[in-house]
DNA sequence: CAAACTTCTTGATTTATGTCAAGCGGACGC
DNA sequence: GCGTCCGCTTGACATAAATCAAGAAGTTTG
């Protein structure tokens, strides 16, 4: 059972047949290093889920990049506005280590409706708990300071901060790479 | 037909007939300014549509409340991780003026997916536009200034800014009823 | 292996925003 | 109509975080 299918399995809850299935439809894709996987502006016709490897989110705003999200083993990667409502990327989706996803078509993707009966509900459910977890997010910005945003990603989860250049981090939490900095010294201390 | 009609229908571009079924599924209910719809802890079991007024969406964080959203007609209020996934709210619903709502309890929406087979699928797409309205929000605290977010809000809703108590606006912004004060004095000068 | 980049840290300083406190003014009840 | 309350503004000050600049540490490249 791949990752991929124990993902789908632990998320969804599909049958075995279903599962096999749904898997078979995605193929194997691997990036290098530094490699793009989705430009802003482009299309993206395409779902990724990482197998492995560390894959960046950003946006340009002006000169500076903005980090959106940093996923590892387990997450989905894709412009969902772009791929659900066919408008232009707004996301830049780039390896920062070397990567393995499996990529699902939209077109294919449409197929697993018809395979699957209760997908769409499933779907649903499924893109409804990303919501929950940005509206976290969201209230995270309105009500916390830079100190505790980096204190709850870094109880969530610590191995971020070995494995992910942490100027991303910093972009990611809504902070420069220098008051990171010395937010960890102060945590370390 | 009803407001709510109106937004289904250009929302979900579901047949007359459906439209019709689906709108007959709600039921009026009033609020008094003051009143709470729904309180943190308890079971969100009911979906409502603002026909009319001012709802605020919020959440205690210690000794202070922290606006997440307003809602104002054309707008479902709810807390969607208790509805779908029964458990307990996180939000706190309150009228900030008298109130009309078209109000489903769960039971009942379920049964749209029964009448309406194409339902499942409508409501994912709904779904997913309100998490890429979430995501422009978080990109949104990660690299704008309080004075930028509040341009922002005031070009897409400038009448906000006359009809809802401008510390609320504040909280939903991430930013203290003083800094806004200031903001607006320096943008009228 | 050394040079050239990156990335991260650290220090000095500036700026944006928060906090505290006082006062103004409109809305509401009596 | 007058006091009271509530929401907003304003000022003085404190603090968090950004910016600018330099240097250290680690990585990649030739």
């Amino acid at each position: 059972m791949s990752e991929l299918e124990r993902y789908i399995q632990s998320y969804f809850g599909v049958t075995q047949e279903d599962l096999a299935l749904i898997s078979s439809y995605f193929e194997r894709v691997t990036l290098k290093k530094g490699e793009h996987y989705l430009r802003a502006g482009q299309h993206a016709d395409r779902l990724g889920f990482v197998q492995s490897g560390i894959v960046r989110e950003y946006v340009q705003v002006g000169d500076r990049e903005v980090t959106k999200w940093i996923s590892t083993q387990g997450y989905f990667v894709v412009d969902l506005a772009s791929f659900l409502f066919d408008r232009p990327a707004r996301w830049n989706i780039h390896a920062l280590t070397d990567v393995e996803l499996y990529v699902i078509k939209k077109q294919r993707y449409r197929q697993i409706a018809d395979a699957v009966p209760r997908w769409p509900e499933l779907e649903k459910l499924f893109i409804a708990r990303c919501f929950t977890v940005l509206e976290d997010r969201v209230v995270t910005h309105l009500s916390m300071t830079a100190e505790e945003r980096y204190q709850q990603l870094f109880q969530f989860n610590p191995s971020l901060f070995n494995t992910v250049p942490l100027q991303y981090l910093a972009s990611m939490l809504g902070m420069t790479p220098e008051t990171l900095s010395r937010l960890r010294k102060r945590a370390g201390a």
